[in-house]
DNA sequence: GCATTACCCTGAAAGC
DNA sequence: TGCTTTCAGGGTAATG
């Protein structure tokens, strides 16, 4: 499942494989994803040259000329690959080849359909609904314990909950939220409005760590995910909770637990995390 | 405003 | 072995 890491990666291979590019041609599969592609995506895509490229939360934002973006969100499943010399066959999953006019393409894949591919005809991204919904990213400088102690003294949801709500900080998913309260000692079921300011800075910097550490080691790979060159990533080896229900704490005498939180599971250590 | 639930979808794993 | 069922999860929408 890519999270800002994973998306992150990918954004920084296809910034070098395919900025400055220009797109002459656009396959669909004609399946709907999250939701259905416009009919309009292929026609607004060709002929557009993809000035930069860039991650915004979760979502991949190409910002082409003239003037447009076009975003895509890769769902639980969703796979890009850049393919230099145009030999990208359609496959069972293959729902949109973007070529390009010195022949080269990019495949999007995505088994579940969970993704998004869309664009929008705007001047800039205040403009695209998708992107302007999206609350702070955890590496811009403005996230920091002041601005996040203001969010989480407004609310009295959980801490786990609140952290994956992208209208408030875009970009973390199931894994980096547990992997980042695990570093914090903080139990995700906690109530935001009564964590302490200690609690708050030392998840500040969890966060910081846990997403710098994932995108130097280019992602985190189970089973799916892999760049657009088909690399998997190596942040796996650093999970501390995530996925090892059953298995002793890398810190105490502990063994990882798990919690459904909403329809999520939530990994954690009862002896570390309070 | 927030919690809960359901839905979209497929592949993997578990159950029989 | 082979079929059926269950589960996983990001985002969104409906409901309470």
């Amino acid at each position: 499942m890519p999270e800002l890491p994973e998306v992150e990666t990918i954004a920084r291979k296809l910034r070098r494989a395919i900025s400055g590019k220009t797109v002459a041609a656009v396959y669909l599969s004609g399946l709907p994803l999250r939701r259905p592609v416009a009919a309009s995506f292929a026609e607004i895509l060709r002929n557009r040259r993809v000035a930069r490229i860039h991650r915004r939360g979760k979502y991949l934002v190409f910002e082409l000329q003239p003037p447009a973006f076009w975003l895509i969100h890769l769902g639980m499943s969703g796979r890009v690959f850049f393919w230099p010399r145009a030999t990208a066959g359609v496959t069972r999953h293959t729902h949109a080849i973007i070529t390009f006019s010195d022949g080269s393409a990019l495949e999007y894949r995505d088994p579940r359909r969970f993704g998004l591919l869309a664009v929008r005809q705007v001047q800039h991204t205040r403009g695209v609904p998708e992107l302007s919904s999206l609350g702070k990213d955890p590496l811009s400088r403005g996230f920091n314990s002041d601005w996040l102690q203001g969010v989480l003294r407004s609310t009295r949801r959980d801490v786990k909950s609140l952290l994956l709500d992208q209208t408030k900080i875009a970009g973390l998913g199931n894994i980096y939220v547990c992997e980042a309260l695990f570093h914090a000692r903080i139990h995700p079921a906690r109530r935001c409005d009564r964590l302490s300011r200690q609690e708050i800075e030392s998840l500040v910097r969890a966060i910081g760590r846990v997403l710098r550490r994932a995108i130097r080691s280019h992602g985190t790979t189970f089973s799916d995910f892999t760049a657009s060159d088909g690399e998997p990533g190596g942040n796996q080896r650093h999970l501390r909770v995530f996925l090892r229900e059953g298995l002793r704490c890398r810190r105490c005498p502990g063994v990882i637990s798990r919690l459904r939180q909403g329809n999520r599971s939530s990994y954690y250590c009862p002896g570390c995390q309070h």
